[in-house]
RNA sequence: GCCGGAGUGGCGGAAUAGGCAGACGCACAGGACUUAAAAUCCUGCGGUCCUUACAGACCGUACCGGUUCGACCCCGGUCUCCGGCACCA
């Protein structure tokens, strides 16, 4: 060991020992317990950027301190390695996608290694891998099997750029959530998932994570949007037809004074045909039609709609009122059909005021400062039923029940549940994906290919335009086929696979990553995911929707096909912050972004680690600070040079000791509650910061200590040995070098965390609290375990106290043994 | 609009079950070492006031109020910022 620490030397050395020594391979061993952490994997663009190093680094610490701490940890990583960057990458450069992935691949498992990280590469998946992307087809022909998978032609969610279909979840603000481009209509046949069948479990789950943040799972609520409510059948003037609408103001019926169809509904043309009002109509659906998402929200205040020129008729009252189509009730959910209540709904009282209409008040608030009469906006508070035949005199909340019972009595309606989710879109009309295992086929519809000849190869002689249709209709050999059923000639699928679909279930595969059998082996899953999943998931919170619901679906589905052990895949969650720099993300157009390369080379790799998870709490965003790293730098320096120091003066560690002397028991005491605290910190709260910060305590303790004329070498070896392994999670490579210096063999990788000794814990004199009244006044040194009666005969002997009794009463004294002391005086 | 968070020194943050507010680090200032610099080590570092000094007093966790012997922490209200959903009937 150098006397100055040099980082690039050691962590060299040190990532050889690792591979070399295979120290982080693990295999299912029925004799310990098990601990699976998994950080989300990444997409290979070529470089890591730090949110990948924090993001890995949190996983490491964890995955070093559970395999000390006796657990079998799989801790593995792979490639979400197909996607949109490596096809543009072939458009504007001509470089096939798969070599540029897999040269990015090469590239970002260097910087990984570099990293220190504790993966077992033996376990490493890639999506874009023929062995991969085999049992993803196999799984979605199981799905298909299974009712949850189906073709439908819909308007789908387009984007001009990509030139393929979103889910609704990848449209963000009405744009492309990759490209940012304006995302249009389109109507296409496409391949959806049956989520939606999943919506009640996917909400009622998230109940029992609790090892989940609140945040994520108020998300994933909001998205999954369960709202109670019923059917109602309003019957059509001149039409045999019954208008059916979804309402969950039951409640408010008698007060409907019109009907609002979605433009798109598919009674509305026979409604309207050979009318005077079809030209009109006609008009509005085009209008409407030719808008793209951003254009049918910006307009939220000003209504506008037609009225086709017919009438419904309540079935409660049969009051006939106008029928209108309008762009603020959509065809996706419900019915796409409502009844409009102006006095209870804001927007019907929008459109009723825009179009002159009739507000009739059918909840009375008993507010005297709002007349019913002339409402300025809808009331939507709680309120005693009026105008109402029969109902009139409940209160409101208590008619949608009765309501909806009666309705259900005479056949007119029913309670049901409707779901802001949609069904998941998944094809995509690009290459670099996974194929869409069907096959065309004119006399059998669409047939899955049969599972012996999987996998569905990506064809290779295929042209890169970014124009039009899926890049694989340009292939001469991909599309011909023949029928698995009947044998005839067929055509496949020309579409890949969203993305999405290849993340929902790598964290199965790596359980067994390479099985040619199955996707994976359910024994091997079943020891790995137990009875609650992944122990712990990490990763960014921009996953919270998507990826984070598109997982929990496939496990409950793989679940219920009797594949994997549990319903829900992650047991605890972090979602880590995002790492910023000048309180900004960073960015290339803003040019504040620093390399992880960079400080590597100047720092190393511990450096950064230490850094990232010492400057904020995981969860919370984090800001670079460039002075704060060389802060962390100073602080591994400082340790290096205790250790190079004892060694230098006192050889290799003592193995006995015993704390005699006052300062003694004050660093055995530091020792211990430091062991104490960091094994908290990181095995139990993810408070790596203030796991950190005690460890510079110690150090801190450690350097006044060897100061001292009648230390203890003993103790302080004891120190200097434990101080480097409860440090080694963090900052890996310069605590094996010190760990060698000091004359120990093996690697501290398989080292077992140390305990703390409780007896070192306990202090002869504690330090307590005097207050009177509740506010500070004196501290003082007392024995340990003191009671309260010579606590107090102790502090009222103290003549500043007694100063401050003077003239007073005591009315009593509260006492927290080892703690305080508050008199309360009059 | 609905739902969820957050607000503590110059800065990042700490206070884990209601009991010393500001641990640890950064920045800054002063000192030691050095021909000098770097590195290292030591000291100080919320505000106001008071004191020759030692020391001491008061205020202070976004704001207002409440509960309590005692509140950064619990309760009610207000403000600001961040995030999610949003013409979802």
């Amino acid at each position: 060991m150098n006397e100055r620490y040099n980082h690039k030397e050691i962590e060299a050395k040190w990532q050889k020992y690792w591979e070399e020594n295979n120290c982080f391979e693990t295999v299912e061993d029925d004799s310990k317990e098990k601990y699976y952490v998994l950080e989300m994997f990444p997409y290979p663009s070529g470089k890591l950027h730090m949110g990948h190093v924090r993001n890995y680094s949190i996983g490491d610490i964890v995955a070093r301190f559970k395999k000390m701490d006796g657990y079998n940890v799989l801790h593995p990583m792979g490639w979400d390695s197909f996607g949109l960057p490596a096809e543009n990458a072939a458009i504007k450069h001509g470089i096939h996608p798969a070599k540029w992935t897999w040269e990015n691949i090469a590239e970002m498992r260097e910087q990984l290694k570099e990293l220190g990280l504790s993966y077992d590469w033996n376990r490493e998946v890639a999506t874009c891998h023929e062995d991969y992307y085999k049992w993803m087809q196999w799984i979605f022909i199981q799905f298909y099997k299974r009712g949850l998978a189906y073709k439908k032609e819909n308007p789908v969610n387009w984007c001009p750029d990509c030139q393929t279909v979103l889910a609704n979840e990848q449209v963000v603000d009405g744009c492309c959530e990759r490209c940012k481009a304006v995302v249009g209509k389109k109507n296409l046949s496409q391949w959806y998932l049956k989520i939606t069948d999943y919506a009640d479990r996917l909400l009622d789950n998230l109940d029992t994570l609790e090892g989940w943040p609140n945040k994520v799972k108020m998300m994933q609520k909001n998205w999954i949007g369960r709202s109670y409510g019923a059917e109602v059948d309003f019957g059509i003037k001149d039409d045999d037809r019954k208008l059916r609408i979804f309402t969950t103001r039951c409640d408010t019926l008698f007060g409907v004074t019109y009907m609002v169809m979605s433009p798109e509904h598919p009674y509305v043309n026979s409604l309207v045909e050979g009318t005077e009002y079809e030209a009109a109509v006609k008009e509005y659906q085009e209008k409407v039609q030719k808008m793209t998402d951003i254009e049918r929200t910006s307009t939220a205040n000003e209504k506008t709609g037609v009225f086709i020129g017919r009438y419904a008729v309540n079935p409660l009252n049969g009051k006939e009122v106008p029928i209108f189509i309008s762009d603020y009730v959509l065809m996706g959910y419900g019915t796409g059909a409502i009844m409009a209540v102006p006095a209870h709904d804001q927007r019907d009282f929008d459109f009723a005021k825009t179009f002159g209409l009739e507000i009739i008040p059918v909840v009375d608030p008993q507010n005297p400062e709002i007349d019913l009469y002339d409402l300025k906006e809808a009331f939507v508070a709680e309120g005693t039923m009026i105008n109402s035949g029969e109902f009139n005199g409940m209160n409101n909340r208590d008619a949608i029940e009765k309501v909806a019972d009666y309705l259900k009595e005479k056949g007119i309606g029913e309670k049901t549940v409707n779901y802001r989710l949609r069904d998941w879109l998944i094809s995509r009309q690009r290459y670099w994906g996974t194929p869409i295992p069907m096959i065309y086929c004119e006399e059998c519809g669409w047939v899955p290919e049969k599972e012996e000849n999987l996998p569905v190869l990506l064809p290779t002689d295929v042209e890169f335009t970014g124009k039009g249709e899926s890049p694989l209709t340009t292939s001469a050999t991909f599309g011909d086929t023949v029928c698995p059923c009947c044998g005839k000639p067929a055509r496949r699928e020309m579409d890949t696979m969203d993305t999405f679909l290849d993340s929902s279930w790598y964290f199965l595969r790596y359980a067994d990553p390479k099985n040619a059998e199955a996707p994976f082996d359910p024994a091997k899953a079943a020891y790995w995911f137990g009875k609650n999943g992944v122990d712990q998931y990490i990763g960014g919170v921009e996953h919270a929707i998507l990826h984070l619901m598109y997982a929990r679906f496939f496990q409950m589905a793989l679940y219920d096909m009797g594949l994997a052990s549990c319903e829900e895949p992650f047991e605890n969650l972090l979602t880590q912050g995002m790492v910023n720099k000048d309180g900004k993300k960073m960015s290339k157009s803003i040019g504040n972004v620093v390399s992880p390369e960079e400080i590597i080379e100047k720092y190393g790799a511990d450096t950064a680690r230490l850094f990232i998870l010492f400057a904020a709490p995981p969860e919370r965003e984090l800001d670079w600070s460039d002075t704060g790293v060389e802060g962390s730098y100073r602080f591994l320096s400082r340790v290096y040079r205790l250790v190079y120091e004892f060694v230098e003066k006192y050889g290799s560690v003592p193995e006995t000791f015993e704390a005699k002397t006052a300062a003694d028991k004050s660093l055995n005491y530091v020792l211990n509650s430091t062991i104490k605290k960091v094994s908290e910190d990181v095995g139990g709260r993810f408070s790596f910061n203030t796991a950190i910060s005690s460890i510079m305590e110690l150090v801190n303790e450690m350097y006044r200590y060897k100061e001292l004329e009648d230390l203890n070498v003993g103790l302080l070896g004891k120190a200097v040995k434990e101080l480097i392994i409860i440090l080694s999670p963090f900052t890996p490579h310069i605590c094996e070098e010190m760990w060698e210096h000091i004359g120990q063999t093996g690697s501290l990788t398989t080292m077992a965390w140390p305990e703390f000794d409780e007896d070192a814990l306990v202090k002869d004199e504690v330090l307590i609290v005097v207050q009177v009244n509740g506010k500070l006044k004196d501290k003082m040194m007392v024995a340990n375990n003191a009671s309260q009666e010579d606590l107090e005969k102790i502090v009222m002997e103290n003549e500043k106290i007694q100063a401050l009794l003077e003239g007073k009463t005591v009315v009593k004294v509260i006492s927290v043994p080892n703690r305080l002391l508050n008199i309360v005086v009059k």
